[in-house]
DNA sequence: GTCTATATACTGATAGAC
DNA sequence: GTCTATCAGTATATAGAC
């Protein structure tokens, strides 16, 4: 039973990578067209066209075309948690911070279809509420600041949790660490879809916008290391 | 010639008023369909079909979907707008911008259909920037706290210029009010699309989560005049 | 495993008859 | 002013040839 147990496993691994390799094929092409076109024009002909597939082959490796724009999301979410986890890595708690919250900006608003792949995938038709997108909301929120919430993709919750000590001074005693750090995920991500709804008018650019709000959660300790000069509206008077 | 046309106007006259008629009765069914079962539902043949319509029938009256779904964003927009409007006459300026936060956010929350039609209308299809939307962004960065930007709808303007007050105390010398307008805007409306986004999920609530913003942000100083304990996070240490 | 072909049921939009 | 009929797309799904 050797030989052919052997024989059974290596076909059976052979056809695993092929699966894998197709699938591979099928996002590139995906991934090609949601970035010249936007997710909107995401369509199985189109994909099927671009690699020279029938449509009907397609179902073979993805149950539809939700499926492909969830596996894309999951990817560019990925993708931007890498580009931020070497921030998370800065000593200075408020130049961490600083960096995490322009480059969250600066990506978002940057790679437009990317975002909105990260954060509208699962909207695209209407109510549906897929496991995968549910596996990504959960991630998201465990990303915002609760550590415990879900496992798998743990590097986002590191990185958000490194921010929180920023968040929560050794002095402070009244303040929900967790909370406030949604609310500035709140603002990152209010900053990146308005300046993608708007874009191409005249506002705000969203570098000056967070470095000003940074400055209102956080100037009036820094500049009263640095000099002892109130800037930050909130303690103004 | 009087008589000619006086009969002339009179006719125009009446072919506007049912042309107005007709275009109401497209919005009210657009209306219904969006409420009930999102953007996405909307189709000219679910409106014809509401209506008593041929779908061919609607191009008479508007130039396609998305000029519904623009026309319904617009009214949308007004209406929250409306809502909020009142809120804007409260003296103390603490006072005010807390229950504007909180009414916009549960706005947004309590009525995911119409917020979604007020900030996407124009991307349902990929690429569209008509002159409608471009009005509606438009009239969108004024109430942010460009008040000399746009002319139209000057209420929106009005409405979130009252907030500067707050953010711009008189003792407070380097404060960028505009630009902390829209930072708190960009938060409120971050809050409203991640609790959409996650809807039936584990998530702070957004009423704690905009309360720990305004007591990050103003917290301190209203705390300072009500009693010497420091509060917000900002000025913690 | 992949194809062609077909089927159903949608979508926006248009031409032309009445 | 409204209709029917139609075009060109879309997703999804299946049957059967190779």
């Amino acid at each position: 039973m050797s030989i052919v147990e052997r024989k059974d496993r290596e076909l059976h691994a052979r056809h695993a990578a092929r699966a894998h390799d197709q699938r591979e094929r099928i996002l590139d092409a995906a991934r090609r067209i949601v970035m010249r076109d936007g997710l909107a024009a995401l369509s199985m002909r189109k994909i099927a066209d671009a690699i020279g597939y029938s449509p009907a082959s397609l179902y073979l490796y993805f149950a539809g075309r939700d499926e492909i724009a969830e596996a894309l999301g999951r990817e560019c979410y990925a993708q931007l948690l890498a580009q931020l986890e070497p921030l998370g890595l800065i000593a200075d708690a408020r130049e961490r911070l600083h960096a995490l919250a322009h480059a969250y900006v600066a990506y978002g608003c940057d790679h437009p279809q990317t975002y909105e792949l990260i954060f509208m995938a699962h909207k695209t038709r209407a109510e549906h509420v897929g496991p995968a997108a549910r596996r990504h909301r959960a991630a998201l929120a465990e990303a915002a600041g609760e550590p415990e919430a879900g496992a798998a993709p743990a590097c986002g919750a590191r990185l958000f949790a490194a921010t929180l000590s920023v968040l929560t001074p050794p002095s402070g005693a009244h303040v929900d660490g967790p909370l406030l750090a949604q609310s500035l995920w709140a603002t990152l991500h209010g900053a990146v879809m308005l300046t993608l709804a708007r874009a191409g008018f005249e506002h705000a650019a969203p570098g000056p916008l967070i470095d000003a709000t940074l400055d209102a959660w956080f100037g009036a300790r820094a500049a009263a290391a640095a000099s002892p000069a109130a800037q930050a509206p909130g303690v103004a008077s």
